[in-house]
DNA sequence: TAATCTATTGCAACTGGGTTTCAACTTACG
DNA sequence: CGTAAGTTGAAACCCAGTTGCAATAGATTA
């Protein structure tokens, strides 16, 4: 049994409880490694953090909850610039989407909540006339401590 | 000779030989290809067309040329939200950025300029003291005409 | 609780976009 | 020209992600 029984089912779980989707030990415990995360992991990440609490799990495991989470909207997919291979990051989808800002020299990611960018897609839904589902805005650059070090 | 002599050099060649680059017959071909490209084109699809003009040109000097050009900030990579695999896209890096939107339903890729975008890279810049190299919004959703159709 | 039905899993093989290595070849420059 | 450093193509390689399939395990029903 990879989780206590104790342990509060999760949002994640929860919410693919209630569109009838099976779950699985293995689920439960991908789901948990990502709803507990404090950064965002790609998939290997997922895979060995995952298989820590069930050592059995496989890979394609991981790949197909991914997938599962995506198709759902319950998770956001990032690029994170590609700075290191062709690697995607996941994170739980926020109540509000936020910017993320990946320093080209030192590699730390940065969060950025932002009105603009809620009117501006607002804007594009109205103009556009886009049903916005996904978004995605990521910018590379230098922070300002890599700024000020250099 | 894959080009005629009466050719321009163009934009992104001019660019890339006043950084003191040195100019091969591949490197004419490939910037052509990407300067006159009229939709955002992946490797393979470079290579096909640099091919017609240069059949002996090898995927790896496409990829490499893709590279340079990436380093000197004068094309931009996309994922266009990986709806097919996970290539990349190109395009020339236009003066002034825009927006992509992926319609999921039919594939359609629109482009979208806007004064709130501008704002907002200026208000990530100053409010996160950030220096913004590059910057990439994509969204994925629906279409007028597929929300339309159906 | 047991039977059933169907979704899900793990394994292994595979795909495909992209990279590395290195000898041969160009390019730019004096 | 002749030279030296940068670039190329070919082949092998890498690695994130996918596919096919037989075995397994949730959910539902009796
Ligand atoms: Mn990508
Ligand atoms: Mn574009
Ligand atoms: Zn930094
Ligand atoms: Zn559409």
């Amino acid at each position: 049994m990879p989780l206590p029984q104790t342990e509060v089912p999760g949002r994640l779980q929860a919410e693919l409880m209630s569109r009838g989707l099976r779950m699985t030990h293995q689920r439960r415990t991908i789901l948990s490694v990502v709803e507990t995360a404090k950064q965002h992991l790609d998939a290997s990440q997922i895979l060995r953090q995952a298989r820590r609490l069930d050592p059995g799990i496989d890979r394609v495991t991981v790949y197909r909850t991914l997938g599962l989470l995506k198709r759902h909207g319950l998770i956001d997919e990032l690029d994170l610039m590609h700075m290191q291979g062709e690697k995607h990051f996941y994170e739980r989808r926020p109540q509000r989407d936020h910017i993320h800002m990946a320093c080209l020299r030192c590699g730390k990611i940065a969060e950025f909540e932002s009105d603009l960018f809620d009117r501006l897609k607002g804007q594009i839904q109205r103009e556009c006339r886009f049903h916005i589902v996904v978004s995605r805005l990521e910018v590379g650059g230098y922070c300002a401590e890599c700024r000020a070090s250099n």
